[in-house]
RNA sequence: GCCGAAGUGGCGGAACUGGCAGACGCAGCGGACUCAAAAUCCGCCGGGCUUAACACCCGUGUGGGUUCGACUCCCACCUUCGGCACCA
């Protein structure tokens, strides 16, 4: 009879073979066809999940098969190593240091990895906190600082007040925060950007080459561009030098307005309401709507809530006045700041009309029907012609979209526009377990970009974790002051760190000379192998991580440091693990550790089940039988 | 509300371009081996009507339609999941 199958025996005899004789190490360069295949890399949390197992399990059998194709498979694994768990991990269990804490999670999830057979070349691995990573990081930072795509401004940001930092719009869900779920609140601070905005049509046009993904994540990225085609308006404020300008969509129904509605931190409010006697009143409903938490202010559900000024402006095609006043419904970051209200053709103009018993102006009609205003039940939305539009009556409302624009530019008081839902990127962070933003501020010479041969501007190691709400990085003052590099006065570093995403923004780069000093990677290297051909991960990064790495392509491509267009020909976004219908979760129980799988069933068990399933693409129901199924069917073939 | 995806046996899921629905696996049932059990091996396994067998009928979320022929295409609807959401 055949000997059992015995699978720890053999995989632990395959895997020292393999790593005695470097099989998977990949030179450089070779005849054969390049085939550069990429799994997301992990954040060091602790231990591999099954979500894990199956990203990498899918992309070793593509590796794998390429190789056995006969092509010259890149195929590496890195760490995502900067990022709050780290020093939550700290603030919790005081006395580990976030370095220590994620050095040995490395370890550990580097070993489960090995144990799984994954054929990576070990040998280009690399965690983005060490200082040799992030050194280019940093590097990276000041490439866009000198493009001017680097910014800060002072401006409203979504302050955790758990995390005690700031967190992208992106990194807010349902107004509350992505990693604790608390309620994000409010807060002024300065912060740095990346104009992202800037690269929005390239982004979106772009998508066109991107043949090789799924459908779903390039419609979830234009919807997140949000790009919408339509006018500035101007109108004048009546008795005053001032102007409004709105953005509409709209511009065919500019002569049914019969309100203007500004955010309440539109910039020309205070200067209207300053002297008037609503003043204090007005104040207060401002300082109202802005300490509303992010989920309260934009919550469909809220009441919408007016404030007139006490100010008209007049409607540049009629020449008539028009009541201005703020409410809470009006968004700063979008547009203008500033609506103009049409109640006959917009529902939630018609609503708030209704409420405020603003007139109700019907300025298109459909073929064959008359609106009556005192009728109307609700907005008129759809197509038809204009009435009541002077010299514009009759036309097709498409078209007097064109006309109406058209005369307010050559009156100079309008003009084309393209918005976009899309914000800029806010990078800096709060926080200690990051990559330190490489500037420095000098009273004389202000803003100074650290100077490229100082880089690494290194995090010191000996720091408190405390969410104070100061970043931990301020209380050093062996870190913050220094002397300014260009006029060798006193000078103190900046204190926040960037974002963890824009270390994941370019890491893909760095795989193909990872030990590389004189550049963030050998250009030489850097055309041979990107593009990624295939990027496999969950979808989560469908948004987020995917729209950064394709921005910060598009910027690396305009400054000549690489030559291809976009990052990842073919993008694979798999499903996630389920057990009993949810997601495993250690607040549901239902987990599945790997590690108790493999002791058990053995690497290949592990990884035939969770290939064999489900389809790659789609979520897959965990089945204990089902991986005792495939041990079976292993333990046959042997 | 808007955008998108998916609904097939007891379960996970196959079916590529409109051509034998249910591959493969799990569970279940029957048998072999065994003193017995586990493991292993063989057979059956959507429902109905039959049943010695052939044959026949119904079946891919619901209701219509196109077609010689529909899981597949078209129209309407229902359910579930994902994304966005006062975007002017």
């Amino acid at each position: 009879m055949k000997a059992k199958y015995d699978f720890n025996a053999v995989e632990i005899k395959w895997q020292d073979r393999w790593v005695e004789n470097e099989l998977y190490a990949v030179p450089d360069f070779s005849d054969r066809p390049k085939y550069y295949c990429l799994e997301m890399f992990p954040y060091p949390s602790g231990k591999l999940h099954m979500g894990h197992v199956r990203n990498y399990s899918i992309g070793d059998v593509v590796a794998r098969f390429k190789t056995m194709r006969g092509m010259h498979v890149l195929h590496p694994m890195g760490w995502d190593a900067f990022g709050l768990p780290a020093e939550n991990a700290a603030i919790k269990h005081g006395g580990i240091h976030p370095a220590d804490w994620t050095i040995d999670n490395i370890k550990n999830m580097r070993e489960q990895l090995k144990q799984l057979g994954i054929s990576y070349d070990w040998n280009r691995e690399f965690a983005t906190c060490d200082p040799e990573y992030y050194r280019w990081t940093q590097w990276l930072f000041l490439q866009l600082y000198h493009q001017g795509l680097a910014y800060k401004k002072l401006s409203a940001v979504n302050w955790c007040p758990d995390c005690a930092t700031v967190l992208a719009n992106e990194q807010v869900v349902n107004g509350g925060c992505e990693r604790c779920k608390k309620t994000v609140e409010r807060r002024e601070l300065a912060q740095w950007f990346f104009k992202i905005t800037d690269y929005a049509d390239r982004l979106l046009q772009d998508m066109e080459l991107l043949e090789g993904w799924p459908e779903k994540v390039k419609i979830m990225q234009e919807n997140w561009i949000g790009r919408s085609e339509g006018a500035e308006i101007d109108f004048k404020i009546d008795g005053a030098k001032d102007i409004v300008t709105v953005y509409t969509t709209r511009p065919d129904t500019v002569f049914g307005v019969t309100y203007m509605v500004l955010a309440p931190e539109h910039p020309l409010v205070e200067k209207l309401i300053a002297g008037s006697e609503k003043e204090e009143q007005i104040r207060e409903f401002i300082h109202k709507v802005k300490s509303l938490s992010e989920i309260d202010r934009t919550s469909t559900e809220v009441e919408k809530i007016g404030l007139p000024l006490g100010v008209n402006c007049i409607n540049p095609l009629t020449g008539g006045k028009i009541p201005v006043l703020i409410a809470n419904y009006v968004l700063l970051e979008y547009g203008t700041g500033c609506v103009m209200g049409v109640p006959a053709h917009d529902q939630r103009d018609f609503e708030f009309a209704r409420k405020y018993n603003f007139p109700v102006r019907v300025v298109i009609q459909p073929a064959g029907i008359e609106l009556k205003q005192e009728e109307m039940q609700s907005a008129y939305e759809k197509e038809g012609f204009l009435v009541n539009s002077g010299d514009f009556n009759g036309l097709p409302n498409k078209e007097a979209i064109r006309a109406i624009t058209v005369y307010l530019e050559e009156k100079r008081q309008g003009r084309f526009r393209v918005t976009y839902r899309l914000r800029d990127w806010l990078i800096s962070r709060q926080r200690y377990w990051g990559a330190p933003i490489p500037i420095i501020y000098c009273d004389v010479c202000g803003v100074v970009p650290v100077p490229e041969k100082e880089l690494p501007v290194l995090l010191p190691m000996n720091v408190e974790f405390k969410p104070t709400g100061q970043p931990p990085l301020a209380d050093r003052p062996d870190f913050v002051n220094t002397t300014c590099p260009n006029c060798g006065g006193p000078g103190k570093r900046e204190t926040d760190t960037m974002d963890t995403f824009m270390c994941s923004s370019w890491y893909y780069y760095r795989y193909t000379s990872p030990r590389e000093t004189e550049g963030p990677w050998d250009k030489a290297k850097v055309d041979y192998w990107l593009p990624v051909d295939q990027y496999i991960g969950g979808v989560e990064h469908a948004i987020l991580h995917l729209l950064y790495s394709r921005f910060f392509t598009k910027v690396l491509y305009d400054l000549g440091l690489v030559s291809n267009q976009e990052p990842f020909t073919k993008l694979l976004t798999q499903g996630m693990v389920l057990k009993d219908g949810a997601k495993m979760s250690k607040s549901k129980g239902n987990v599945v550790s790997p590690e108790d799988i493999i002791v058990r069933f053995g690497a290949d068990t592990a990884r035939m089940f969770i290939l064999f399933a489900a389809p790659p693409e789609r979520d897959l129901e965990w089945s204990d039988q089902g991986v005792e199924g495939c041990f079976r069917f292993l333990n046959r073939v042997w």
